[in-house]
DNA sequence: AAGACAATCAACCGCCAGTAT
DNA sequence: TATACTGGCGGTTGATTGTCT
């Protein structure tokens, strides 16, 4: 019996990920870590993205201080003198090189490195007497090229990705600003403890949120006669960005609370703490 | 200019180990 | 102790870009 796989993979998003997806995916990130799960990530989140996926963007692209491409000549050494000791360890490789991921570094040992390594060791050993695949030569004598000299780890220093000029300021602004807003709005709403009508701000289905004592949630119900429950069902009923919009509210916003809310779910949580919005889905819960 | 081929790298896949239940 | 779940890892794929003919 195999094991489950880790997200329904009919109902995520693959492939490469987009500038909007990133920006939710780096703030949430940031504000939150990984919300104690990157499995339940995507979901508070309202990624439509495998938990995987997006504990790997953040990892290989996202993540503060990445460097990409530009190996330096003593980080070329340090990968060869360290694949001679240890063999394919990317990660234990990589944790030697500020910046560089597994990835990358696995990458640029497979499209430069290796052929490098591979002609160093043949001319520093005699050519194995039968045929033998090099890959499999080398993964199992690593240690053949470690009378390479070791060179001291000197590294250049590190870009600050979160002041390299960036062009996201103008965004970031409005985006607070719309955050605090709709977190303003939302506490506001939680306070009342009462229930919770709002028009919706665009599109054509009538939305609105109740809430009374007796229920164990609140229920966002349309006019086509759905309804849900909120947060949980926040991300069954998201819809995919169009190709007309823009900009990181404008993804995957769900189409009865985004409208109740006049905003996206990412721009809730924008502005709170984590701990602010799970606060926020108890009170409304009991 | 266009097709073929090579290089690059982001993303996915499947397995394993650690941990919680 | 057994099982399920999650994070982490290395191997691999496939789309994109660059270069050559």
């Amino acid at each position: 019996m195999g094991r489950s796989p880790c997200c329904d993979k009919a109902r995520v998003k693959r492939g490469p990920w987009s500038q909007e997806e990133d920006a939710i995916l780096r703030s949430f990130v940031e504000r939150f870590g990984n919300a104690g799960n990157w499995i339940a990530l995507p979901h508070k989140a309202g990624l439509k993205r495998c938990g995987k996926s997006c504990r790997l963007r953040w990892l290989n692209y996202l993540r503060p201080a990445i460097r990409h491409g530009g190996f330096t000549d003593e980080e070329d050494n340090l990968i060869l003198s360290l694949y001679s000791e240890m063999g394919s360890k990317w990660s234990v490789i990589a944790s030697k090189l500020p910046g560089r991921t597994d990835n990358d570094v696995k990458n640029y040992w497979n499209t430069k490195l290796k052929k490098r390594y591979l002609a160093t060791t043949r001319e520093a050993t005699p050519p194995p007497p039968a045929g033998g695949d090099d890959s499999i030569a080398v993964a199992d004598s690593p240690s053949q090229a470690s009378s390479q000299p070791s060179p001291p780890p000197t590294l250049p220093a590190l870009v600050n990705l979160d002041t390299a000029g960036l062009d996201t300021v103008d965004d970031n602004d409005e985006l607070l600003h719309k955050s605090e807003q709709l977190y303003a709005e939302l506490m506001g709403l939680i306070e009342q403890q009462s229930v919770i009508t709002a028009a919706p701000s665009t599109g054509d289905a009538a939305t609105t949120l109740s809430w009374s004592p007796s229920r164990t949630s609140p229920t966002a119900s349309s006019d086509d006669g759905s309804s849900l429950q909120w947060p949980v069902d926040v991300h069954d009923s998201t819809v995919p960005l169009s190709e007309s919009s823009s900009g990181a509210s404008s993804l995957f916003f769900n189409s009865h609370v985004a409208h109740a809310f006049g905003g996206s779910f990412q721009d809730l949580l924008g502005s709170a703490s984590f701990d602010d919005v799970m606060l926020a889905q108890e009170m409304l819960y009991y």
